[in-house]
RNA sequence: GCGGGUGUGGCGGAAUGGUAGACGCCGGGGACUUAAAAUCCCCUGAGCUUUGCUCGUGCGGGUUCGAGUCCCGCCACCCGCACCA
């Protein structure tokens, strides 16, 4: 037979196209199998699909191909997290309308997409910018307005006071405005939030549930969400208020000698009269409103001269307005512990407040004198008149309890969550379907005039929100009393259009976001797969929007993703020039052991593997490689060597050999000899041992395990003799390798003259008689350390096996005489003699 | 600052507490060829006094007959932090 070589651009459009016309991977919602659904992050459609879209839709190619042929209705959708920023900024620098821009690249990443092979049922796919979808989403909205579930209040957003806009925190570099550069500041607002704080114990609770998620990401939430119980009660202030505190740490009250508030807190308001006060808390208004930020600034306190007086000591303790304080989180107050909490420790430094202890390791060291650091370790309760000697533990129930029955404070239970701001004063994204009118306040938009559609004809030019500016978008009527009113100009958090879009990828009617009954047979998603970014926001908003709609009666689920898995990121060597600046894989060559400008050449740098990003230049686009390599042999590099939770390092040696195996085997296929007859049994072993090999790795989704399995049968394969089990070795291949490598499996399946898609085969079976070895290799180790092996029949007695490692030569000169103690025997595995 | 993670040859990595380095890449040697490509075969953790021995999984301790794996304490790097998606 004439060996031909793999021809990738004949092959993977053909069978791309015999898929398509087949509909192949079009989900039957009706169909009578078990049905899985498998679900990647969608992607942003920024213009070109990279290396990491590449890789997680490989994930998810290869559990949806081998989920079909293990006899299940896959559902594998696609689509487009379509509405954000950089649609906006498009529009800004190229003077194109977001939704031309947003369209084409949906039309050029889904043309990349179908290049690869995915096993998509593009018949389901829809942008969360169609107006349809987003109609949809506004819909369900207003469920959540009339279940209570949203509210408005005044939030801080990051201000730049040249542009006069908003900005993301994106846009806030060193605390100053991306385009201006002006310094950035914090500005209050009128803003919708929807109430993820009634949902913290569910979501909380709800993780215990999720067996197949990632521990990290369920401790990353438990975290997030932040379940803390504590005291929550009032100093008297010397000026007659009440000053409501929370302490997560009650025990630790005797040592308590300052009082912080934040600067939004309404004492600190009150006391605004007063310019210094009000001086300080126009200081505290600069910077970001960033967590990290907020955490690094420099602690800046103001004195009130307004003092708080002890529960317990009747001592009057200073008040300050602190711009570490927090007015979303517990009461905006706090009592400051210096001794024993870092922050007040530097407050209290810096201010020169008293800092006392009041735990300590031992009882006898109540005097040791504080360090340079806060203790905020466990130990025993000194210094604290009636609590002393108690444990931590034992001294905040106690002060709890004592608060109680004063009446003066009582333990609670607070959250770090807070609820979810889904205002965004930004053209491109889902109108909120609310009218705010001039009688009525704000009122729903009527379901009848849903969707609001976003304007077309809009104007960039001048910063700020095109809705807020648009001639006539905004101005409309009160739909009760029919006078004139304006539309809300905020639109939706892009967060919300993927808190839901697999509810609709299971299910899209036309006259409702989505059917009950179909949801019932999809959902929850079985594989849920991206990027570890997600692993807290998206993440938990999905959670909470899924149990919101259960709240309100849309359907019976709770937890939209049974399994969750986070793939680690595509990287790729970085090139500096001598001036520090980046060149791309494509303008440099190797020379030798060292780097080359191929323009010039000028010495480069070869630096740290990192990220693929723009900025770095260091980014490899996969049409250039699939151009080069066909599509199977860039899925096969995503999926080998890397466990796919961790970073993949791009290189063009490793395409390289990617690209050689595909036509090693596409060489091993054409071997297929219908005359070859006799067994192999040991070849045969291994072909059985694959398929449940092979299996149980795609299952645990360790995808390079599975690849390295196929690479050593397929190298047992090539070296055996042309026999029966040969012939069975290399139909076990094809089918092994097809959900990774489509192209040359159906090629090869269909020149061995298989009817059909191997697509829709089975996976193979295997024989459990064949999975057994006859022999086994034992180790034996003399004082832990392996001194010789030996082979030995399976389930050799211990008595045998002792006896066969004292017998050899080698262990006896190890020995060299010495008394043997004990001999330890791991039947199958080891033999280990200590002397 | 807070939360989470990662660390094993030149590189990516494998290893239910039981033979560390499977499998792949790179590199070296050879075969085939007029030559190259392609392909095939062999070698490839370090060191040494090389039938073999010693060392070796970020660093320092510990538990165990036995530790990459378990425990304690460090270090380095990466990710997230609520308006990036």
């Amino acid at each position: 037979m004439t060996e031909t070589r793999f021809d990738p651009s004949l092959a993977d459009g053909r069978w791309q196209r015999a898929w398509d016309e087949a509909g192949t991977f079009t989900a039957d919602s009706d169909s009578d199998k078990p049905k899985s659904f498998i679900l990647e992050m969608f992607p942003y459609p920024s213009g070109r699909i990279h290396m990491g879209h590449v890789r997680n839709y490989t994930m998810g190619d290869v559990l949806a191909r081998y989920k079909k042929m293990r006899g299940f209705e896959v559902l594998h959708p696609m689509g487009w997290d379509a509405f954000g920023m950089p649609a906006e900024n498009a529009a800004m620098e190229k003077k194109v309308h977001p939704g031309e821009w947003t369209y084409a690249n949906i039309e050029a990443m889904k043309k990349q997409l179908q290049g690869i092979g995915f096993a998509l049922d593009w018949t389901r796919e829809f942008a969360t910018c169609d107006p349809d979808y987003y109609g949809h989403e506004q819909a369900l909205f207003l469920d959540m307005y009339e279940a209570g579930l949203v509210y408005r209040r005044s939030s801080e957003v990051n201000w730049d006071p040249v542009d006069m806009t908003v900005l993301a925190n994106e846009q806030v570099i060193d605390g100053k405005g991306w385009r201006s550069g002006a310094e950035v500041e914090k500005r209050k607002l009128d803003q919708w939030f929807l109430k993820i704080t009634d949902f913290a114990e569910d979501l909380l609770e709800g993780l215990g549930e999720l067996k197949d998620w990632p521990d990290k990401v369920r401790l990353m939430q438990e975290n997030w969400i932040g379940k803390s119980s504590g005291l929550e009660f009032s100093f008297d202030l010397s000026n007659g208020e009440k000053l409501p505190v929370y302490t997560t740490r009650p025990d630790t009250i005797f040592g308590a000698s300052f009082c912080a508030i934040a600067a939004d807190h309404p004492i600190a308001q009150s006391l605004a009269s007063d310019t210094k006060v009000a001086a300080f808390i126009e200081e505290c208004k600069k910077g970001g409103t960033t967590a990290a930020e907020l955490e690094t600034a420099e602690k800046l306190g103001f004195n009130t001269g307004v003092t708080a007086k002890h529960p317990f000591t009747g001592e009057a303790m200073p008040v300050f307005i602190a711009n570490f304080v927090l007015m979303d989180y517990g009461t905006g107050a706090v009592m400051g512990v210096p001794g024993h909490d870092q922050r007040d420790f530097e407050f209290a430094t810096k201010y020169e407040l008293p800092i006392a202890r009041v735990v300590a390791k031992d009882v006898s060291e109540a005097d040791a004198p504080m360090g340079d650091e806060a203790e905020p370790g466990d130990g025993v309760i000194v210094n604290s008149d009636f609590l002393d000697g108690l444990s931590v533990e034992d001294a905040k129930a106690d002060v709890i309890a004592k608060a109680e029955e004063g009446g003066w404070g009582e333990g609670t239970t607070v959250w770090r969550l807070r609820d979810w701001g889904i205002s965004r004063q930004r053209y491109w994204g889902t109108p909120i379907p609310i009218i705010h009118s001039p009688d009525h306040g704000p009122v729903p938009v009527p379901r009848d005039q849903l969707p609001v559609k976003l304007p077309e004809d809009i104007d960039f030019d001048t910063p700020g929100n095109p809705l807020e500016r648009h001639p006539t978008w905004k101005h409309t009527t009160c739909p009760i009393s029919g006078k004139p009113a304006l539309r809300e100009t905020d639109t939706l958090d892009t967060f919300v259009n993927s808190s839901w879009y697999f509810l609709r990828f299971a299910s899209q009617p036309d006259n409702a976001p989505f059917d009950p009954q179909e949801i019932a047979k999809w959902m929850p998603v079985r594989h849920y797969i991206g990027g570890i970014e997600h692993a807290i926001l998206h993440l938990l908003y999905a959670r909470f929007w899924t149990r919101a709609m259960e709240r309100i009666g849309k359907f019976e689920v709770k937890e939209p993703f049974d399994a969750l898995f986070t793939q680690g990121m595509v990287t790729h060597e970085t090139y500096a020039l001598g001036d520090g600046s980046w060149l791309s894989p494509n303008e440099v060559r190797k020379n030798g052991a060292d780097w080359i400008a191929i323009e010039d050449g000028a010495p480069v740098t070869a630096g740290r593997v990192v990220k693929m990003s723009k900025s770095k230049k260091n980014v490899v686009d996969p049409d250039a490689i699939i151009a080069e390599y066909g599509a199977d042999a860039v899925r096969w590099f995503m999926l080998s060597d890397s466990p796919p939770e961790r970073d993949l390092p791009w290189s063009q040696d490793g395409i390289e050999g990617c690209g050689r195996f595909v036509q090693r085997l596409w060489r091993l296929f054409q071997q297929f000899d219908l005359s070859a007859i006799g067994e192999d049994k040991a070849l045969a072993r291994k072909a059985h041992q694959a398929i449940v090999a092979v299996a149980e790795d795609i299952e645990a989704l360790g995808f390079n395990k599975a690849v390295a399995r196929i690479y050593e049968l397929t190298g047992a394969t090539e070296k055996a003799a042309p026999s029966e089990s040969r012939n069975f070795a290399i139909s076990t291949l094809m089918q092994l390798a097809s959900p990774m490598m489509p192209h040359l499996a159906e090629e090869a399946w269909a020149k061995a003259g298989n009817a059909g898609l191997i697509a829709d085969a089975a996976w193979p079976t295997h024989d459990p008689a064949m999975l057994v070895e006859d022999e086994v290799t034992i180790a034996i180790q003399h004082k832990g350390k392996l001194r010789d092996t030996i082979t030995a029949p399976k389930g050799a007695a211990k008595e045998d096996l002792e006896a066969l490692a004292l017998a050899s030569e080698k262990v006896q000169r190890s020995l060299d005489g010495a008394e043997v103690r004990k001999v330890i025997v791991v039947p199958d595995r080891l033999v280990n003699i200590v002397t």
